[in-house]
DNA sequence: CAGTGAGCGAGCTTCCGCTTGACTT
């Protein structure tokens, strides 16, 4: 008989553990929750006090049977579930689901994986806490009755297959408000002049540096005029300023600021960063990548000095505690850092040790020294005017830290690197090289990218580290959102040169707004969060998490009965949602863009059942009204009433190719161009109906031909059912509308006929090996 | 495959948080 059975929730932890622990210890894993509630139905008795209805879900039935014969056989079971409201409920879970009196019980916890760490919480027993059981239950009772009440709701008035939840619909409100914060941005711009002016030293060196002047300039006349004043001004040193300033580095990574590091500094997307994280845990090399903590152990600690000190010196270390800023974190785990902090680099694929890099320069340089700097500034007065011009620079002292590593910031900004300023001294003449007032326009705020979305979701206190990335891939999925490149726009800038007394005008154009994996919301995201906001305002609320953990608090606490909290919120949500359904119409969004100039008939758009459209005329009139769909990366908010009517020149002829005309045109699966009754879609983001030319339209033509020639790899003449294609993912077998892999071992181009069928063969019985 | 622009209608969809693989497309 096995005397002591260990559960933790992660097998790769279970597999440290058991390095530690002695021949007397058994550990396994629960890989989770292994109980929720019911997905059939709601899950819940809404009659007997909101009694949960729990089972085990299939994919975590063998996992059960495992762990119930372990439990049978062992004398003590140690229950070593994470130390938080999830990890206390499945030890709950574990306790109920195997059986387990209380007397063979011990709940034990440990925020790190240390030999030290689990010796002591196997000598500190303690009983599962209910009230934190509690609190959990009513979290997760909580969310599937907003989530089952919601998401149907939007089915009848939406579409079908949309959801709506606690979390997921707070996010796409995010994504929406932004986008109307950017469309309603008024552009405004200014003038920013700078000047570069040379100052020569006693030794006759000459130095040339740049100044800026403080004041934003509105309009051009007034910038021209700065610059005249200056034509013949004198510059002189007004004043000379050093000041010493320090810098600290960051704390070490939670889950959200490595998907923020790793999305800004080596492009992952949100998803990416958790796969590879993953690995690198199971592989040994980092520590638990789903954790809101940003704590260290002191084995870590001491690992972190002896490295800093080998490596920069011992004037490079300090050892640092950090305290979580974050609202509801939970602390169960320590900040993801490498497994041993000696190891500066490990062997795996590229993309793995470059996040792990990331992670190894993070977490030992925040247990470097400050980084020391001077800053400088420089006032140059000019004789013609009252305000002097300002030069600031900057000087490492110490390097500390930045050696190592430095945070990158989500906003663009143009931080010019600041260098040395020369040795001047208060009272010197200086002259002036050249001036130039640049046209500046103002900056929109940036849209999110999936991690400054995270980032802005923790701030609120929204979601878990573990369900950063599901969420993100579910407002995606379910069409709210989209994660998308869009190319910027082009406009003018003037500026004005000052240069050796001569004032010239030229003009720029930049390129703005151009947008890279950034998060747009779609017409029915807006649709639906416009619906959700309207007639649920306290859910989609940026407090409404907030407010619920902390009555979760009180009930683990012990101060709050479970029950009672989500009596006191469901019936009026439930009759919030009764009342939507009768009284509230399907939401369209329509919107009047203006009168067709013809016919005087409005022009609306709106959202149809097959997705947004535009319209002429009234829907109930006699003659009936004309529609039109509209383009990729038009909106229902944005589209005007020019843009409305040129859809319903659609489809239009491009002109004649081979005596037949080509037609450009929107249908039911996106642009088109047609020819002799064949189709072509235009796929290409700059591919556009009403714009496409009939020579580029015939060089698609042609170049669908060319790949349809190539598409039949081969054909048999005893069996015209099976051909040989080539496809998108390399070549296959076609046979009876079914397609199959061919294994690489074979040519395509010299397979008989009977090596087909017995690919078939033995790809349809692996298939049904798998089924059965 | 390339109309459509509702309201007879089968049966389905959905939440958040814990965990890993098994899966094509």
């Amino acid at each position: 008989m096995q005397e002591n059975l260990v559960i933790v929730e992660s097998p790769a932890k279970a597999k440290t553990i058991s390095g530690f622990l002695g021949k007397d210890f058994i550990i396994k894993s629960s890989f989770g929750h292994i109980r929720d509630l019911s997905k059939d139905d709601l899950g819940i008795d809404l009659k007997k006090k909101y009694k949960p209805y729990y089972i085990v879900p299939n994919d975590k039935k063998n996992v059960v049977k495992d762990l119930k014969s372990a439990a049978s056989e062992a004398h003590l079971v140690w229950l070593a579930t994470d130390e938080d409201r999830e990890g206390e409920a499945i030890a709950w879970h574990l306790a109920e689901v195997l059986n387990l009196p209380p007397e063979k019980i011990r709940r034990i916890v440990f925020h790190e994986i240390t030999r030290d760490a689990i010796k002591h919480a196997i000598n500190h027993p303690r009983g599962i806490n209910h009230d934190l059981v509690n609190a959990q239950q009513a979290r997760r009772v909580l969310d599937r009755l907003v989530g089952f009440e919601l998401s149907p709701l939007l089915w009848k008035k939406v579409k079908p297959a949309l959801s709506a939840g606690r979390v997921q619909s707070v996010a796409v409100r995010l994504i929406v408000e932004k986008e109307r914060e950017i469309n309603n941005f008024s552009v405004s711009s200014s003038y920013r002049i700078t000047g570069n002016f040379i100052y020569t030293a006693k030794d006759n060196k000459s130095y040339i540096f740049n100044a800026e002047y403080p004041v934003k300039i509105p309009t051009r006349e007034e910038a021209k005029a700065i610059l005249e004043k200056c034509r013949n001004a004198q510059f002189s040193i007004l004043d000379l300023t050093r000041k010493p300033s320090k810098k600290s580095p960051a704390a070490p990574f939670t889950t959200s600021t490595l998907q923020q590091e790793a999305s800004r500094k080596l492009g992952f997307s949100v998803s990416q960063t958790m796969t590879l994280a993953q690995r690198l845990y199971e592989a040994g090399r980092i520590t638990y990548m789903r954790t809101d903590s940003v704590n260290l152990s002191n084995m870590a600690l001491a690992m972190a000095k002896k490295v800093i000190e080998s490596e920069f010196g011992p004037e490079y270390s300090r050892t640092r505690n950090f305290k979580t800023k974050t609202k509801g974190a939970q602390e169960a785990h320590e900040a993801i850092r490498p497994t041993f902090i000696e190891n500066k680099t490990i062997p795996g694929n590229r993309q793995e040790q470059r996040l792990y890099d990331l992670i190894w320069k993070r977490t030992t340089a925040s247990q470097m020294s400050e980084a020391i700097i001077e800053k400088t500034s420089i006032k140059v007065g000019v004789s013609t005017l009252e305000e002097p011009f300002i030069a600031s620079g900057e000087v490492i002292k110490f390097d500390g830290f930045l050696k190592l590593y430095m945070e990158s910031s989500d906003e663009d900004t143009e931080e010019q690197s600041k260098g040395l300023l020369p040795p001047v001294n208060i009272g010197d003449q200086i002259t002036l090289q050249s001036m130039d007032a640049t046209q500046r326009y103002a900056q929109a705020s940036p849209r999110y990218t999936e991690a400054s979305l995270v980032k802005k979701l923790e701030e609120l206190g929204i979601g878990r580290p573990s369900t950063y990335a599901p969420t993100i891939s579910t407002i995606q999925n379910r069409g709210y959102a989209i994660k998308e490149d869009r190319p910027g726009k082009e406009r003018d800038i003037f500026i004005f040169s000052l240069e050796s007394g001569q004032i010239k005008e030229t003009t720029k154009t930049e390129i703005y707004g151009a947008e890279k994996a950034k998060l747009f919301p779609t017409d029915i995201g807006m649709l639906v969060n416009d619906f959700l906001v309207e007639n649920f305002n306290d859910i989609l609320d940026f407090n409404f998490t907030a407010s619920v953990e902390k009555e979760f608090d009180k009930i683990a606490e012990g101060t709050m009965e479970w029950t009672g909290m989500i009596d006191r919120f469901y019936p009026a949500f439930h009759n919030q949602v009764v009342q939507t359904t009768i009284s509230q119409p399907k939401p369209t969004g329509i919107r009047n863009l203006g009168v067709e100039p013809v016919t005087g008939k409005n022009v609306y758009v709106k959202m149809g059942p097959f997705g947004p459209m535009l319209q002429i005329g009234e829907s109930g009139d006699q003659d009936k009204p004309k529609f039109a769909s509209l383009l990729k990366h038009q909106s229902m908010e944005t589209i005007t009433l020019e843009e409305a009517l040129n859809l319903f020149t659609l489809p239009r002829s491009l002109g004649q190719f081979e005596e037949q005309d080509i037609l450009a045109g929107i249908g039911k699966y996106g642009p088109y161009i047609r020819h002799k009754n064949k189709f072509y879609s235009l796929k290409k983001d700059n591919d556009n109906p009403l714009t496409i030319k009939l020579e580029d339209a015939i060089a698609l033509i042609q170049e669908k031909r060319e790949q349809e020639k190539k598409r039949i790899i081969k054909k048999f003449v005893e069996n015209p059912d099976l051909q040989i294609l080539n496809g998108r993912w390399g070549p296959y077998i076609s046979y009876h509308k079914n397609n199959y892999r061919i294994p690489k071992k074979y040519n395509p181009e010299t397979l008989s006929l009977e090596q087909c069928m017995e690919i078939i063969k033995y790809s349809q019985e692996k298939k049904n090996n798998k089924s059965s």
